[in-house]
DNA sequence: TCTAAGTCAATAAT
DNA sequence: ATTATTGACTTAGA
């Protein structure tokens, strides 16, 4: 069966610098999106030998007008991205053995400024992530075989950086059901005073990790819950080891 | 139960 | 209005 793909996969699919790694002769397009994985983006040919010559024309010409008027006939039916199709390509494996996660976070905040998108709208509608976190992570990027879990938004970004504009627009606009957090109420997020946050960042310097009683020596003399200085000796190993 | 990784989401900073 | 920072909660593993 020969097949001809469908509006969603754009010539502009094609541009991104992500390297073709399962490169398809007969398709002119990656393995990921081969009919075989996504029939839903790919039309059948009907009349095989009508458009077998025009495929690699990536010039807007009069051919691309007539294909365009052929599929507003509704001999191809314009598809609608669904919540599962959409999930299911923003979580497709990258196929690469260490993807350069400064690169990916280099293209979302390029696709962002560019199309205009907050952080917001992207992280809840792609990643189902908070705003606060997308920009942390774009900011500063853990490398690939630092991360576990954490890969998976690394996956969709590189996933919506390799579809289409049409398609990202969807899905940008689909409510994809994405986990929402289940987190208790906290206790009022306070802030240190100057002198508390000195003493910390001093500590922190010569203290790698504090055993109980120093910590507990460290909440009196502050005036601090010692989980509060748990926490800050823990986000501070965190912070020196990637900034 | 402890640590590190992953986040949330309030609030600081632009 | 937006993005960046931050103290604390949650999750995964040992």
């Amino acid at each position: 069966m020969t097949y001809q793909p469908g509006p969603y996969l754009t010539p502009d699919y094609m541009l991104p610098y992500w390297e073709p790694v399962y490169y398809q002769q007969e398709y002119q397009m990656y393995s990921m999106m081969t009919p075989e994985y996504y029939p839903s983006l790919w039309t059948p040919l009907v009349h095989q030998s009508n458009s077998e010559s025009q495929e690699d024309s990536g010039v807007v010409s009069e051919d691309d007008e007539k294909e365009e008027e052929v599929l507003e006939k509704g001999s191809c039916p314009p598809p609608t991205l669904t919540v599962h199709q959409a999930n299911e390509i923003l979580g497709t494996p990258i196929p690469e053995r260490c993807p350069d996660t400064k690169k990916i976070a280099n293209r979302i905040t390029e696709w962002l400024k560019t199309s205009k998108t907050h952080q917001k709208e992207f992280s809840e509608n792609v990643i189902g992530r908070s705003q606060g976190t997308l920009s942390s992570i774009l900011k500063t990027p853990k490398p690939w075989k630092a991360m576990h879990c954490g890969r998976e938004v690394f996956i969709r970004m590189y996933n919506f950086m390799r579809i289409s504009e049409e398609e990202r627009k969807q899905i940008m606009n689909l409510q994809l059901n994405l986990p929402k957090s289940t987190r208790q109420p906290r206790v009022s997020n306070r802030r240190f005073t100057r002198v508390q946050k000195e003493c910390l960042d001093g500590l922190v310097e010569r203290i790698e990790k504090p055993s109980k009683e120093i910590k507990r020596v460290i909440s009196r003399e502050l005036g601090l819950p010692e989980s509060t200085v748990h926490n800050y000796f823990m986000n501070a190993r965190r912070k020196l080891k990637y900034d």
